[in-house]
DNA sequence: ACAGTACAGTTATCC
DNA sequence: CTGTCCACAG
DNA sequence: GGATAACTGTACCTGTGGACAG
């Protein structure tokens, strides 16, 4: 069985010798003994692994967690590696490596230093340009120069050049291992040397990232495309590709999230027509929004309200109806719109005026309170989002099946899924019946002891300080902070965000939050519903509308 | 519904 | 020569 | 002059050394 308790994969600072092999063999085995059925086409490739020695399974690791395919033999050289020449051969022998290999033309621009540029351009055009730079000189090649030839065509007396194979393997081995294109072998290291701690996690065999070959190809597939519109490449060819993925099932938000990217970018190309299809076809709330805008200027002021209506119909997040009301009825005061079944209440805003500093206005409203008696931190959304996680710690990792997938994982899969506290409906009561203890501040000051640094998305510890625990805990009313956490669960991904900037407390241990607003910015969508919803549970928050000079 | 996200700051444009 | 960038390492 | 959209910057382990551009 593969060892996935992050505790036994925690070693001495700093790394044992050949740290990075055995974190590497870590996760090939495990890929390999739980992942088998998904590794069809890479069956050779375990007995050639195996086959290898120590110091050749090394090196192959080095190379390939390193950039680029192309390695001179220079640049293998590695102190714990005794026998460089020997794992060479090894690799080589086992179709590991490509000794000789055919080097196209850009990749060449890619592996050579200048000074090798100019020692290989005097050997082929029997002279050295004076003016050599990165990315030009492979114009100074003749124009009937191959685009591909074998190293030693470029470069006959050239040292000695290899190409590792099968990048691919290893690639999806980590994408296998990990559940995403997100991490890499770093978190091992990072875990190592405890410059990251995760939540220890039992370990079962039904916890798998994909369920089945074709769900991790179309991964990659979508993982493609975004990178090919990150590159600049037509819109148009993408969009094809995207829309005829076939049904993606749990990936589907990553897809609708792609679409609307495309199609912001098309409609910056202006290929209107693209866009309207792409964020027709997104399910993705901002989608709509974008379509709704992009439609606008060719709608009837009653047609844009029958099709406003009708999306709002798709949208479920309150954020996005404010977004739709502000493409009909644009310059509208909030209380006048119409969706929200209730008017939002405005918020209410104390003015400040202040010498324009260096430091961040938030800072400086801090001082100026500092003055009036008010102390206070910038905490943005840490302060609740992480008093929530602290409470809510045993439902958010516990080991449901599916959720947990690799050992450095900083939440389950499904945290921001509508289901997610009904998959937990125990551990959940289990959470929230502790809350109402009495000693509820004590329990949560314990869970901070506890968990202080481990790794958990909703929380940041430099901004979750035990002081700032302490005193939250201590001021603030219980019903305040309910009635908080229970938003929270009505929507944890919107919700966690727009919390006010700042917490303040005075000398009689009362507090207040304060959301600042310099003169140019302004309350955006998730700010004002935190605020009208803490006005309403007569939680005491403010803007604070700063003016300078 | 699952690694890009959050927020402030700047500029340009509209009304 | 200097500063910036980035690949690499742990 | 306020509202709005569009775009940018910065943070998410840290340190080092080579390569490059000026
Ligand atoms: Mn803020
Ligand atoms: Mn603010």
């Amino acid at each position: 069985m593969p060892k996935l308790d992050p505790s036994q994969l925690r070693a001495a600072d700093p790394l044992q010798p050949w740290y990075y092999l055995h974190n590497a063999r870590t996760l090939i085995n495990h890929c390999y003994q739980l992942y088998s059925d998904l590794l069809t086409p890479w069956q050779q490739q375990w007995s050639a692994w195996q086959a290898l020695g120590q110091e050749a399974q090394a090196l192959l690791v080095r190379m390939l967690m390193r950039k680029g395919e192309l390695f001179f033999a220079r640049q293998l050289i590695y102190s714990e590696i005794k026998h460089p020449e020997q794992a060479l051969a090894e690799l080589q022998a086992l179709d590991w490596l490509e000794p000789d290999p055919e080097v196209s033309q850009a990749e060449l621009a890619n592996c050579l230093t200048l000074a090798q540029v100019k020692e290989l351009l005097a050997q082929r055009l029997g002279r050295v340009p004076s003016k050599l730079r990165a990315n030009t000189w492979l114009g100074l090649l003749p124009a009937d120069t191959a685009e591909h030839q074998a190293w030693s065509a470029w470069w006959p007396q050239g040292p000695r050049l290899y190409r590792v194979k099968h990048q691919l393997w290893w690639q999806e081995l980590q994408l296998l291992f990990f559940g995403n294109a997100h991490q890499d072998m770093t978190d091992f290291v990072l875990s190592e040397l405890q410059t990251r701690r995760y939540e220890p996690l039992p370990w079962h065999p039904d916890n798998r990232p994909f369920a089945n070959r074709e769900q991790l190809l179309l991964y990659q597939q979508l993982n493609t495309l975004a990178k090919a519109l990150e590159a600049g490449e037509p819109v148009c060819a993408i969009a094809a590709q995207l829309m005829a993925l076939p049904e993606l099932g749990w990936m589907t938000h990553s897809r609708d999230k792609l679409m609307l990217r495309l199609g912001l970018e098309a409609q910056r190309q202006g290929n209107l027509e693209l866009a309207e299809q792409l964020w027709h076809t997104s399910q993705h709330p901002e989608a709509k929004v974008r379509l709704l805008r992009l439609l606008k200027p060719r709608l009837r002021a009653a047609e844009l309200v029958a099709l406003g209506l009708e999306l709002r119909q798709g949208v479920q997040q309150p954020e996005y109806w404010l977004a739709l009301e502000r493409v009909i009825w644009p310059r509208q005061p909030l209380e006048q719109r119409q969706w929200l079944g209730q008017a939002l209440t405005a918020p209410k805003v104390t003015s400040l005026v202040l010498a324009k500093g260096e430091q961040r206005v938030e800072q400086q409203v801090l001082q100026a309170m500092a003055q009036q008696g008010w102390q206070g931190q910038h905490v943005e959304n840490h302060l609740f989002v992480g008093l929530f996680a602290l409470c809510f710690w045993p439902a958010i990792f516990a080991p449901v099946k599916g959720a947990f997938f690799n050992p450095f994982q900083d939440r389950p899969r499904d945290l921001f899924h509508p289901d997610f506290a009904s998959r937990r409906q125990d551990i959940m009561a289990d959470c929230w019946q502790q809350w109402q203890r009495e000693d509820y501040r004590q329990l949560l000051l314990e869970r901070w002891q506890a968990k202080q640094g481990t790794a958990c998305s909703l929380i940041h510890w430099p901004k979750l300080p035990l002081t700032l625990v302490e005193q939250a805990l201590a001021c603030i009313a219980k019903e305040h902070l309910t009635a908080i956490f229970t938003r929270l669960w009505q929507d944890l991904r919107h919700h966690s965000r727009g919390l006010p900037d700042l917490i303040l407390f005075d000398q009689q241990g009362n507090y207040q939050l304060m959301e600042v607003k310099s003169p140019t910015d302004r309350l955006q969508d998730q700010q004002r519903l935190w605020l009208a919803f803490m006005q309403q549970q007569g939680i005491p928050a403010c803007v604070c509308q700063v003016r300078w000079q």
